[in-house]
DNA sequence: ACGGTAGGTGTACGCTGTACACCTGTCAAG
DNA sequence: CTTGACAGGTGTACAGCGTACACCTACCGT
């Protein structure tokens, strides 16, 4: 009776499942509810048991961040490089905002894994096809930054903030309290600014996707520039 | 004869005493070192003392911010927009260079603290009197992005490694070993190139301020030129 | 039939943030 | 001068964390 469901939950863990169930509980309870007791229980196995498929917590991020990763779409083969790195990184971000709590993790680990590196050397390889030299390549990713990954940090981000998912509350709370306003005029004139072309007057805060690719855009056309005038560090 | 120590180590606890001493602490041993307990202990006091002064951790990591953010150089006046923009964010990243610490925490924060907040506002007051749109003011803020406060999420960022202070260890670990540049030719090459003018054949990974500019220029040349051509965000 | 090994278990330790009760020194009002 | 409030430092205690280490158990090739 009771025995089917003990043969589910002993189906044999492996690092995969350890991985997908850790992304998973990130995604639904916020990346400060993964702790080790919590995974286990959700997996149906004692804490220790984690630790014959990753060695510690650090590297149950880093394959977690692999994962992730590794859901962003391939680079699309014969077009200019200037369209495959724009649809690759808004394919990236894409990922992204599946997985909230993925930018604070990639960055907070010290050293690139594996899945970031491949991805890293695919978008500098279409640079380079593209007819970038290894000097502008070089500099474009720096340029880029965390852009290239799909993310920005954006300072206020209510989408980020630990908890859930963020698509259920799509919150009254975007514009400053006016005492706050009060003691900073120019952001209140910004931030009330951001109701784009759409007539509600208030607009929910700004559009996080017009903005990105607005920064995007900014830096690629920059970048097709100096490409087209055959910029080199010595140079300038 | 020990009245004295007493009285000093008795010099009381004030929230401003706190900060700076959790400051000094994080830059000193790192942020993963900073608890409550090693700093009530610094401060030679038990560490309930500190709740005295701080509602709580995360309340302590918002003043260090705060603490940091207050020392950037205020705007300087007389200037076009462009320059003193420029150089306060240069003032910016030489600051999070004392506080490696600081970026990781200051992204890790769901809100902005009040000298954040006052710093921006200050930032966009500068773009408003050089003539910029609130609208286009907006889309700048976020184009920005992290670069605004001083950093770039760097990828591979050695000097951030929560450990110490960085400068010590001018380490080898520059090149990516050659496994790895087996499997990622694009990065090895990249790598490589990134010798700059440098005759020094292994150049140590590359020039972090040079990096920077590079990018901050990218992007304020791209911006002005919006700018110049009265850029909305309906157009385009 | 048997020993090695992969993988799940149980207990225990040191560390964390912090709630709560307590004590002590200082200062204003009676 | 006494008194009582109150700011601020103390001590104890608890739940939660990551994980070291010893153990047990089920399987597999010989």
């Amino acid at each position: 009776m009771a025995e089917q469901a003990e043969v589910l939950r002993r189906t044999p863990l492996s690092r995969d499942r350890v991985l997908r169930a850790a992304v998973a509980l990130a995604d639904e309870a916020g990346i400060e509810s993964l702790s080790m007791r919590n995974l286990a229980q959700d997996l149906g196995v004692v804490p220790m048991a984690l630790y014959k498929h990753v060695a510690n917590k650090d590297e149950l991020l880093d394959g977690m961040i692999d994962v992730v990763v590794g859901e962003i779409d391939p680079p699309v083969p014969d077009t200019d490089w200037k369209h495959a790195i724009r649809r690759r990184i808004l394919s990236a971000r894409q990922v992204l905002q599946r997985h909230p709590w993925a930018p604070l993790a990639i960055e907070s680990r010290n050293m690139a894994t594996p899945a970031v590196l491949a991805y890293l050397d695919s978008v500098v390889g279409t640079l380079r096809s593209g007819g970038f030299s290894a000097d502008l390549a070089h500099h474009v990713m720096h340029a880029m930054g965390s852009r290239i990954l799909g993310f920005s940090q954006e300072l206020f981000d209510a989408s980020r903030r630990a908890g859930r998912s963020g698509a259920t509350d799509a919150g009254p709370p975007a514009d400053l309290p006016p005492e706050v306003a009060a003691r900073f005029p120019h952001l209140a004139e910004i931030a009330t600014a951001a109701a784009h072309d759409d007539e509600s007057v208030v607009g929910q805060g700004c559009d996080d996707q017009f903005e990105f690719e607005f920064a995007l855009d900014l830096l690629l056309d920059g970048i097709e520039r100096l490409h087209r005038q055959g910029w080199t560090s010595s140079h300038r």
